[in-house]
DNA sequence: AGGAAGATCTACT
DNA sequence: GTAGATCTTCCTA
């Protein structure tokens, strides 16, 4: 119990995938607290991930989060959506985490007031609707997810048993050969 | 300047 | 369930 450690993040970029799920994202703001079981996440290699904003060693003001320390935020907008990314491996390697949807548990009420939806489903199944959802924006960028006093930040969860979903990720124009998309089988909140 | 980007909503068949 | 419009920043020309 209790949030998860940077060692966590410093792994392998599937692996931090596909063992998020089921843990917590909370994000405080001056409206209140907001949070979320996750069901779906999708990982992004370094170099030689034709999808990854670290594709060809390509850095910029905000990809250079990827080469950075793990466990910190790493957010860009994407068809007038915010993605919310959580850095992975070691310190130099590049690697990040898409969170693509969370099942709501607190603050459904400020989430309805944010997303002007009636169905519960609708509420932050899909990586811009959860960012919508909790209030995450480009605000967040480079939180440390890792430390108790962050506003943004990731906890586990009781001991709870699922099986995981793999596919190919969603909306990227060139796909690795390797299922990168990983989804909590049988719930609800998953994106599709 | 202009286009690309891991998406979402709406309005239909 | 699907096509099409529209979303807003950032990066490259």
């Amino acid at each position: 119990m209790g949030i998860l450690q940077r060692n966590f993040y410093s792994r392998a970029t599937p692996s931090v995938a596909k063992d998020l799920l089921g843990k917590i994202l909370i994000h405080e703001t001056k409206e209140g607290l907001t949070s979320g079981k996750i069901v779906e996440t999708e990982a992004y290699l370094g170099e030689h991930d034709p999808a990854s904003r670290a594709y060809r060693g390509r850095r910029t003001k905000i990809s250079d989060l990827m080469w950075g320390l793990p466990g910190r935020a790493f957010i860009y907008m994407v068809h007038g959506n915010w993605l919310l990314n959580i850095v992975t491996e070691r310190k130099g390697k590049a690697g990040a985490v898409l969170i693509r949807a969370v099942e709501p548990l607190y603050g459904i009420n400020l989430m309805r007031r944010r997303r002007r939806v009636k169905q519960m489903k609708a509420l932050a199944s899909g990586p811009g609707k959860l960012t919508q959802a909790l209030g995450i924006t480009q605000h967040d960028q480079g939180v440390d997810v890792t430390s108790p006093s962050s506003h943004l930040r990731i906890e586990e969860y009781g001991e709870e048993e699922f099986k995981v979903g793999k596919s190919h990720r969603v909306g990227v124009t060139r796909d690795l050969r390797r299922k990168l998309r990983f989804f909590i089988l049988g719930n609800e909140f998953v994106s599709k």
